[in-house]
RNA sequence: UGCCUGGUGGUGUAAUGGCAGCACAGGCGACUUUGACUCGCCUAGUCAUGGUUCGAAUCCAUGCCGGGCAGCCA
């Protein structure tokens, strides 16, 4: 290894870092802020992975913000167990990268009166998360200002009470081919509107009966422009702003207020809004506000292949009990991905690996398989296992005695640690480095055959033992023990290297093997998902481990070498019980 | 038969009028006390047709194909 530093990691570059870039350039922004807004109505997936590191990396590269938001808005939907699990997935998954960026807000805070090039303003800036008085922003928070600025949107004759039903409302709103109607309430006059508005505030009026609308064009041929609504009635308690509100703002109208209220420069969201973008803008605009406005800006988002990712549709695979919760390992989840072991650095490198781009892709499960083993491969510990245990007798070494080995740790650090081995009279192989009947090129052992237990010595397969029914319970061997690291014929060649654990000194371990968890590509093409669930995708073993892996501690990573990478299950797993998930299987091209 | 948006190897992505490159996947080989890792080689692409230009993946036109848009969801 040369001794020259290691050089930074390359800095992503996008369309919208280009955007970012050219806009610090212009001067266009006192500070670079961005957001990631989740509604707390699910568990985050890989999917918004993708959003996090975008919105955490641009604010990284340019000395920026990212708020935190919850995007809550809809009381019916939301609670305050997925405010917490999308915290602690946020945090996890920044955690080392993007810390010092998270931008948090002061408990209890909400945006301050200012003057802005002397306007009158409202402003909530973030500060730091590490400190108890520190919460995520929340757009519940501005329910006060939402309401002060639809007063004023009113005032300005842009927006106006509607007494139409959903259903009128639906159809005067036309078609995509096809112009709406205006609402006979669109000229209602201000101080009727202002009076209207401020009762449906007060609990004058029963759900669904009024709404207020922005006033732009039922002719648009952009659907989101025909009158959207603003504000709808819900008489139900909201989890984090109480009883205080009966009438709640829409998407459309909180988001970009919110944005602006934060101070946020890049309002980065998927395609989907795209149509939206128009109205985003049109009531920032409207509302003729003093700072610079933000803009949005949309990326396709991630589709990997063999996963189901709306939240629809894992809440089904966990009603269906498919899975056994939102944080199963075969789910990718954020907390069933951290509960399988994968790295959150391994999910940060698959998904700038990807791309940020408007083209609505596909990504293949194998790109993010292979960023997980490379970072895996880079710092698990190797350790020995056998996950279905043969037992071999090595008949020249006598009962009870203990011939020492050596185990290397980590092959890939620069200076290599080693460990104890203990190889036995009797130790315990893997079924599958036996064949009685090899097939051809078979490198492992075989009747007559030789192999070498790894890190200890090459053995010879005399005989074997059998039950009545004819299966093997026993390979007996000879231990050329002048083969071992050190001695005179460690240097001789065998084809094969196999695993094993000695049977008196090892320790059992439940050991989960996942796979995928659909067999075919595209699951969510399917006419029903549940049918193309792998049966196989969780198997689970009662494994032989040496014994070193008794000390094991949730969220180490360990690779069981020639088996793939595992790690201890921080849920199920007790003292003297432990329970290993295995993260990923090592790349096996002989298997092909 | 509306509007918006997109189309580069199997997949994803780069080239911003100037040598179509990278990664993953696949194949072959070298190395190997992990059939891992690593290394080398190979396979394979600009949706189509015209136009502009010395020169087009890139600009223009037409066509074809895909995605999105009619929640008081986000």
């Amino acid at each position: 290894m040369s001794a020259e530093p290691t050089s930074p990691a390359p800095v992503p570059n996008d369309f919208i870092r280009d955007i970012v870039a050219a806009d610090v350039a212009a001067q266009r922004h006192a500070k670079i802020v961005t957001r990631f807004p989740p509604e707390p109505n699910g568990y985050l997936h890989i999917g918004h992975a993708k959003s996090i590191c975008l919105n955490f990396g641009i604010a990284r590269e340019q000395g920026g913000m990212c708020n935190l938001r919850f995007d809550d808005t809809n009381p019916a939907k939301e609670e305050i167990e997925y405010v917490d699990s999308i915290t602690a997935d946020v945090r996890w998954l920044i955690a080392g990268w993007a810390d010092h960026c998270l931008g948090f807000k002061p408990k209890g805070a909400h945006p301050g009166k200012v003057t802005s090039n002397g306007q009158p303003d409202y402003y909530l800036a973030p500060v730091d998360p590490s400190g108890l008085s520190a919460e995520p922003f929340y757009a519940s928070d501005y329910f006060d200002q939402l309401y002060e600025y639809a007063l004023e949107l009113i005032r300005r004759g842009q927006a106006y009470v509607c007494d139409l039903n959903a259903e009128d409302t639906e159809k005067y709103r036309g078609a995509p081919d096809k112009p709406g109607q205006d609402s006979p309430f669109r000229h209602r006059s201000v101080a009727e509107n202002l009076d209207l508005f401020q009762r449906m505030k007060a609990g004058e009026f029963p759900d669904g009966a009024r709404s207020l609308r922005s006033k732009i064009d039922m002719t648009s041929p952009n659907m989101w422009l025909r009158d959207p609504l603003l504000y709808r009635i819900r008489h139900i308690p909201h989890y984090h702003a109480g009883d205080k509100w009966c009438i709640y703002p829409l998407y459309d109208y909180a988001h970009c207020l919110s944005d602006y209220l934060e101070g946020v420069s890049h309002s980065l969201c998927s395609l989907e809004f795209v149509p939206h973008r128009a109205l985003y803008d049109w009531v920032l605009e409207n509302l003729g506000l003093p700072r610079p406005l933000p803009h949005q800006y949309e990326f396709a988002k991630l589709v990997p292949t063999y996963t189901l990712l709306s939240k629809r549709n894992i809440l089904r695979l966990v009603q269906e009990k498919v899975v056994a919760g939102w944080d199963d390992p075969r789910l990718p989840t954020i907390s069933g991905l951290r509960r399988r072991g994968i790295p959150a650095s391994a999910i940060r490198k698959f998904v700038t690996s990807v791309g940020v781009t408007t083209f609505n892709s596909v990504t293949d499960i194998a790109v993010f398989e292979h960023a997980v083993r490379e970072e895996l491969n880079q710092s698990a510990a190797r350790r020995l296992a056998v996950l279905r245990p043969v037992r071999l007798v090595l008949t020249n070494i006598p009962a009870g005695e203990i011939v020492a080995c050596s185990a290397t740790n980590n092959p890939q650090e620069e200076n290599p640690t080693t460990r104890p081995l203990a190889l036995t009279r009797e130790v315990f192989i893997e079924a599958d480095d036996f064949a009685e009947v090899p097939p051809p090129k078979y490198f492992r052992l075989k009747p007559g055959g030789e192999v070498r237990l790894k890190y200890a010595c090459i053995i010879k397969c005399d005989e074997l033992v059998k039950d009545a029914a004819d299966t093997i319970t026993e390979i007996r061997c000879t231990a050329q023990l002048d083969t071992r690291h050190g001695q005179p014929n460690a240097d001789k060649k065998v084809k094969g290297t196999i695993h094993w654990v000695s049977a008196t000194q090892c320790i059992d371990a439940v050991v989960r093997l996942y796979d995928r968890l659909f067999t075919v590509p595209e699951p969510g093409a399917a006419e029903d998902f549940l049918q193309v669930v792998n049966p196989k995708s969780l198997e689970v073993v009662t494994a032989k481990l040496e014994s070193s892996l008794g000390i094991a501690q949730p969220g180490e990573r360990y690779q069981f070498e020639r088996l793939g990478y595992f790690a201890l299950d921080p849920k199920d797993s007790a003292p003297g019980q432990p329970v290993f998930n295995r993260t990923i299987t090592l790349r096996d091209t002989w298997a092909k």
